[in-house]
RNA sequence: CGGGGCGUGGCUCAGCCUGGUAGAGCACUCGGUUCGGGACCGAGGGGUCGGUGGUUCGAAUCCACUCGCCCCGACCA
């Protein structure tokens, strides 16, 4: 036995499932697509919620709760929001021995209810704006699922917020989106590509939505959050109104946006190899491990000296684990270790404490260094800095080289046959053109990125001109990313 | 939802074709020796063979239905 998990080459699917499982991140239960997350995989989300809750609260957001259950007629209320989600809900049509009169749906997403409330609730624009968010479960009646990627259930977050005017709403839209990007960057270690949802990826019942793209280490393209500006539609389907500051009765203007459990995905296939998972030490739920090497009486020489080193991590504000167990060798925890991400480990054995030193290795890099234990606490710190750093720039290096800008069709669909990755091309925004782009390719548009040449894009055309549309040569108004998603 | 594949101790699988008392390796438990890249010896525990029905003296094995999982396509965070 070595590593029990499939190589990436030979079948990234399942490459990914063998880490979910191998690692203890998630296990399948007797109900279809719904997963048990084990305390692994837990702790990753509790630090998860941890970073953007605290984003959230900075920005004047407070959390509430909303019922799971939402009377079926609430869904009706806004036409394309009902389009959008009725194939993918569950009915609760019992309750006990008793038929309901009306059946209850179970909350896909919860613009209805919480509309519905902030209907009741505001009256005058002295109450805007609200800005909630819910930490929630939510249900959606999925016919292919993937452990955190697309589950029945998942955990996410989901932000509504209600304002007086529009820009406001847009203000607020966007304002997510780029927490969205910062947390995913700079705690996940993930590049995002932020910009605009085309209308037929559009939320619905939104007037427009955004999202952050990030790529997979298979070379397709994951949507790591999503924020919509809902214009005034849910407002008026359910009469959210207020009284403004020149006496007139007006409708609110709504967003809503979220991440869930799927980042937790995201982060396995943006970091991951062929020995397991690895974390970037801001979300990993033990930053360092530390192996003692057992010799003769190592319970009372090298355990003492494992003990020290761990309370001198933890006053460094290190999270820090001390895997003592006796009925393992170095050598099995080294791999198991790795293959669960953690991002240091350290070797402390008769050696090392003859030379008041400790062995480093680096689950990134594999390299492996004796630091002096004097000082070892900044040191750690520095070195946890590092890696973080590091798989940035490691997974930003990969989407570069995955990222194309191409002038032809016959280019875009030569390279989307051959290489994974994201083709930027010109699009004349028509439905008909994205649509016969997917059935030829299976590309989507991704998104139409704010910034016109995010890194990894290749040659800029001169002017700003985008060029004329990749498949119908009609003018063009914007560059779009195109890749075959998740 | 269509096409394909697979369901046998926790895991990977053999046994099925040709019906006759359920196996292996790993994992797990206990004892001992070990331990700087997945240790070794000894002794143990654990499966009504995905489910239901049928054929049969007898079904893991044959038949029907059903459920689940994986892969590939159409829909979605």
């Amino acid at each position: 036995m070595v590593t029990e998990i499939t190589p990436q080459s030979e079948d990234f699917s399942r490459w990914y499932l063998d880490v979910v499982r191998r690692a203890e991140l998630a296990d399948y239960t007797d109900v279809k697509g719904c997963m048990a997350i084990r305390p692994y995989g837990y702790a990753i989300w509790e630090l998860i919620v941890q970073g953007l809750d605290r984003r959230f609260k900075a920005t004047g957001h407070v959390n509430a709760y909303f019922p799971l259950f939402i009377p079926s007629s609430l869904l009706m209320k806004e036409k394309e929001h009902v389009e959008g989600f009725a194939p993918q809900v569950a009915w609760v049509t019992r309750g006990g021995d008793e038929q309901l009169a009306e059946p209850l749906i179970i909350r896909p997403t919860s613009e209805v209810i919480i509309g519905t409330m902030y209907a009741k609730w505001i009256k005058s624009w002295r109450d805007l704006p609200v800005l909630i968010n819910q930490w929630a479960n939510v249900v959606r009646w999925e016919k292919v699922t993937r452990p955190f990627l697309r589950t029945t259930e998942f955990l996410w977050q989901e932000g509504h917020t209600a304002h007086e005017t529009e820009p406001e709403a847009q203000d607020e839209t966007l304002k997510i989106l780029a927490l969205y990007k910062e947390f995913a960057e700079s705690e996940l270690a993930m590049p995002v590509v932020d910009g605009e949802k085309s209308e037929s990826e559009k939320f619905a019942g939104a007037s427009k939505t955004y999202s952050i793209e990030a790529l997979m280490g298979d070379g397709r393209a994951l949507q790591a959050g999503t924020s919509h500006n809902l214009g005034q539609n849910f407002a008026k389907a359910f009469e959210i109104q207020f009284q403004g500051r020149d006496k007139t009765v007006q409708h609110v203007w709504t967003t809503s946006w979220g991440v869930s459990t799927r980042l937790i995905g995201a982060l396995i296939m943006t970091h991951g190899d062929d020995s397991g998972l690895i974390l970037p030490p801001r979300i990993a739920p033990h930053q360092v491990v530390i192996v003692p090497i057992p010799r003769g009486n190592w319970q009372e020489t090298v355990l003492p000296k494992a003990r020290e080193l761990q309370a001198e991590l933890i006053k460094a504000g290190v999270r820090v684990m001390l895997d003592d167990r006796d009925a393992y060798t170095p050598g099995w925890k080294f791999a198991e270790w790795e293959m669960r991400g953690i991002p240091l480990r350290m070797e402390i054995g008769p050696k090392d404490i003859e030379k008041s030193a400790v062995m480093v290795a680096r689950r990134d890099t594999r390299e492996k260094t004796s630091l002096p234990m004097d000082a070892i606490g900044p040191a750690v710190v520095q070195l946890l800095a590092d890696i973080q750093q590091a798989l940035y720039d490691r997974a930003l290096k990969y989407r570069e080289e995955h990222t194309q800008r191409v002038a032809s069709y016959d280019e875009f669909k030569g390279l989307m046959e051959g290489r994974p990755g994201f083709l930027i091309a010109a699009w004349c925004g028509s439905q008909e053109c994205e649509a016969q782009i997917k059935s030829e390719t299976q590309a989507t548009v991704r998104n139409i990125p704010f910034d016109r040449a995010p890194t990894g894009g290749g040659e800029l055309p001169a002017s700003d001109d985008p060029g004329s549309c990749i498949r119908c040569g009609r003018a063009s108004s914007v560059e779009a990313w195109f890749a075959k998603s998740y």
